[in-house]
DNA sequence: TATACGATCACCT
DNA sequence: GGTGATCGTATAC
């Protein structure tokens, strides 16, 4: 089932743990990737120095500003990008990013359709850190934006039957490469399975 | 127009 | 543990 409008609404921190367990689904033509998400942080508002929009309103954090459920998707250090999910309501700029997803599934037995990197094969791939997820499923800038309550090209959909994530196997930490954000480095915003 | 820097990763020691 | 790659943004001039 794909998750609509309405769960990327709510609560960033919320949204945040919510996503834990549910899959993430990149299609390309005929050719798809699945993978469970492991690893999210939470961007909360202008008053968050850790969040690109704690400086405003500009170009680029416009989508943060926008509806809830479109991508965020940018790129850091010139080299990687990074899939951000817009939350909350309209003109409230938030965000969770994910940063972690495990057990990939491919659809296609021939050819690694997506790039491959250095990672053992088969479902015990994990990729650990945002940059190596874009990768793995071709994310970039032609995805900002896009919505992702569209069940097309990129989407996110909720395992089946009653959420298997207990709160106990949820894991909260200081979100990572965050120094500069003064007392928000210190908000427990990340989180994780495992 | 120019400059500084970062929500990272790979590779080195 | 430390550093270099590398470029889109924001900011300053």
């Amino acid at each position: 089932m794909v998750l609509g409008r309405r769960f990327y609404q709510k609560d960033t921190l919320k949204v945040a743990q919510n996503l834990l367990g549910c899959f993430l689904i990149r299609q390309i033509g005929k050719k798809k990737v699945k993978g469970i998400i492991m690893e999210t942080e939470a961007y909360i508002g202008e008053d968050d120095l850790a969040s690109h929009a704690s400086k405003g309103k500009t170009p680029r954090t416009e989508i943060m500003y926008g509806e809830a459920g479109h991508a965020y998707v940018y790129m850091v250090y010139g080299v990687y990008h990074c899939l951000n999910i817009v939350t909350e309501n309209k003109n409230f700029p938030a965000a969770v990013l994910i940063r972690g997803v495990a057990n990939i599934e491919i659809n296609s037995k021939s050819n690694p359709l997506f790039y491959s990197p250095p990672l053992k094969g088969g479902e015990d791939i994990v990729l650990d850190g945002p940059g190596k997820l874009c990768k793995f499923f071709k994310i970039n800038r032609k995805l900002n934006d896009w919505d992702l309550t569209k069940r097309e090209k990129l989407w996110i959909e909720k395992p089946s039957g009653k959420s298997a994530i207990a709160k106990k196997d949820i894991k909260k930490s200081k979100r990572v490469g965050v120094d500069y954000a003064g007392k928000c480095k210190h908000y427990l915003w990340r989180f994780y399975l495992g």
